[in-house]
RNA sequence: GGUUCCGUAGCUCAACUGGAUAGAGCAACUGCCUUCUAAGCAGUAGGUUAAAGGUUCGAGUCCUUUCGGAAUCACCA
């Protein structure tokens, strides 16, 4: 049972045996106490002053009584400041509840029914990863883990988009201008390639409209008559009827890109459990437009087009279905949630896609909730901030992009060369060092990027790049390659960081019960990052373990300990933190070195 | 223009969902390596939480207004 826990009962009682008064445990919420005062957990009195008919002071200083003769083995004194009484906890009673935390899973929760979806990453096929994916692609990965750490059954979905107008551009453009380039003939990857395709028809596009803008028309207009513009169209139905060459230029193409991205996905560290491609999926939802009529949901105009009413909702009247009887984004979306739940039958369905599309996604649950899909209500748009650079929005065709896979590599190139600079990689081999460069230079990077609140924006400078020290990934993952040290260590002296010699303790230092009410909270904070989808609260909580380590390694010697229970105790409370972090980054997709 | 989101130290971000004197890191300045890894630790300095009102024991957090920024409002995806 977690000290806290038995401070909310003991509470709960006081109040019963004081005041005659029923407060549940969930109502009676502790914090932990601020550094400048004595105690390790807070509880605030002022909204009970009612119950006790005193003031709050009064209050604190009454239930503090109480708890120090009532459950003397958890508490060991307390203080009351104004409001808020402070608890100081029994040594004993923190190693008591250590015991617990040691175990393999300890963090972990039980396994639960519910299946999520967790839908990520979601790219064209056009053009290669940038930046703004990788925030994409991490966050929907650790949203997995930890809501699988959470117990849910969970499954990672990409849904890519391979076809439409964007696609028939780099294809038109590399039929061409590409004189049967390949990467194998020129060496690109092959998503690199097509994204040159694709800027490329963008500049021949530029061309043909500012020659028709000079001959007097209108920008937009000269963007619809472009010939280039009409021979893309022209393919996309050439596409849509089924035309063999169309088709296997689009295959041929596209195989190209996906061997592309899974090399970037691999360098990543992500992956997914099943594929939708909307090449399958762009025609699905037009069946569910007439279920709508018949329901009353969506209503019929004059030219044929279908529109859902959503003004008593607070929205508009939003389209479902074109005049001419094709699809529109959302259409194809309303079929893809059937899909998914009729391959799934998922409770959740969580939707990792940039906040530019919060409109979108809030129409769809609407209109989903008026079809009366069962799954509707369990839907989620975890929308996240752009990432900026210095000089503002990044835009793939001003060529302002920050290249996934050359980031990635730079961020490699740079823990490289801070580690040769440091001197720590005697004893490496060329394969260690080169494995060691890509964990932390991935490590910082993702966790950079992760420890920021999803919903906000981010700026990104390239130029002072990611750092290595303070609140970062490196240092997370050094502190746990000393720990690791310190294991090898007591492992070699012969010390079980298993055993259970450490009950026997009585007398902690300070940052030893710091680091022990810290661990306490990991369950709890598992919970609050997986029912908020914020991976930033597991990134922050596992600096907040490492800072406390650090400090407790420079404060308290480890193998200079003469009691012998007190040593085994460190060893013990090391190999917990460092399985912690282990764990706590594991959720973030971050891997944690021996050493570094 | 309507809707939604955002504005916290020079910079990048926190703040347990309304709690104490708003905290970290970077950058700057002081100390600490013959000891378990200095990618570390300890410390100094830096704030009218965009502004003004309101709600209450108590507001960065809730309400109103103003200022500034972003997204979105297509028979685009």
């Amino acid at each position: 049972m977690t000290i806290s826990f038995q401070i909310q009962q003991a509470i709960a009682a006081a109040f019963k045996e004081l005041f005659e008064a029923e407060v549940s445990v969930d109502e009676i919420k502790l914090q932990p106490t601020r550094k400048d005062f004595e105690g390790s957990f807070t509880f605030v009195t002022f909204q009970f002053a009612r119950m006790s008919r005193k003031n709050p002071e009064e209050t604190g200083r009454v239930i503090g009584e109480y708890l120090k003769n009532n459950a003397p083995e958890v508490i060991a004194d307390f203080n009351v400041v104004k409001g808020f009484l402070n608890l100081v906890i029994a040594d004993s009673a923190w190693v008591k509840a250590f015991e617990s935390m040691t175990e393999e899973n300890y963090g972990f929760h039980a396994p639960k029914k519910e299946k999520v979806m967790v839908e990520y990453s979601s790219p064209n096929t056009n053009k290669p990863l940038h930046l703004g994916h990788l925030r994409n692609n991490f966050l929907g990965y650790s949203v997995s883990q930890i809501l699988s750490a959470y117990g849910y059954n969970v499954t990672k979905v990409n849904l890519v988009n391979d076809r439409g107008i964007h696609i028939c551009k780099s294809m038109l453009a590399y039929q061409k201008f590409g004189e049967g380039e390949t990467p194998q003939s020129s060496g690109i990857k092959g998503d690199h390639l097509i994204g040159k395709y694709y800027v490329r028809f963008d500049q021949e596009l530029k061309k043909e409209v500012s020659a028709l803008t000079e001959q007097g028309m209108e920008e937009e207009q000269a963007k619809k008559e472009a010939p280039l513009m009409k021979e893309a169209q022209a393919m996309l139905k050439r596409w849509e009827s089924g035309e063999d060459a169309t088709v296997s230029l689009w295959k041929q193409m596209n195989d190209w890109v996906y061997e592309g991205f899974d090399a970037t996905y691999k360098t990543m560290g992500v992956d997914f459990d099943h594929y939708y491609y909307e090449s399958n999926t762009y025609l699905l939802g037009k069946d569910i437009v007439s279920e709508g009529i018949d329901k009353g949901v969506f209503y019929k105009k004059d030219d044929g087009s279908v529109w859902a009413d959503l003004t008593e909702e607070g929205q508009d009247h939003k389209l479902v279905l074109r005049g001419d009887g094709t699809s529109v984004y959302i259409t194809q979306d309303m079929g893809t949630a059937d899909l998914k739940f009729k391959d799934f039958q998922v409770d959740k369905s969580i939707y990792v896609v940039g906040n530019e599309q919060d409109y979108h996604f809030d129409v769809l649950f609407k209109i989903l909730g008026k079809l009366g899909r069962p799954y509707a209500k369990g839907m989620f748009h975890l929308s996240y901030g752009m990432v900026d650079l210095p000089s503002g929005k990044m835009k793939s065709r001003e060529g302002t992009v920050v290249d996934a896979d050359d980031l990635m590599q730079e961020m490699f190139d740079t823990a490289e060369s801070h580690t040769k600079e440091l001197g720590k990689i005697e004893g490496f081999t060329d394969v260690q060092a080169k494995e060691l460069y890509r964990t932390l230079g991935l490590g910082a990077l993702k966790y950079f990027l992760l420890k920021v609140d999803p919903k906000k924006r981010m700026l990104f400078n390239p130029e002072d790049s990611i750092q290595f020290q303070g609140n970062t990934g490196p240092f997370v993952q050094y502190t746990h390659a000393r720990i690791s040290a310190i294991l090898r260590k007591a492992e070699q002296l012969g010390i079980d960081a298993h055993a259970k010699a450490f009950l026997n303790v009585n007398k902690l230092e300070k940052t030893e019960a710091e680091l022990i009410q810290l661990l306490g909270e990991f369950p709890e904070k598992i919970k609050e990052a997986a029912e908020d989808y914020a991976p930033s609260v597991i990134a922050q909580y596992v600096y907040d373990v490492a800072k406390e380590y650090n400090r407790f390694y420079a404060e308290v010697s480890i193998f200079a300990e003469k009691d012998e229970n007190a040593l085994q105790f460190r060893v013990a409370l090391s190999k917990a933190v460092a399985s912690t972090i282990r764990k706590g980054m594991g959720l973030l997709g971050v891997d944690v070195p021996e050493r570094m």
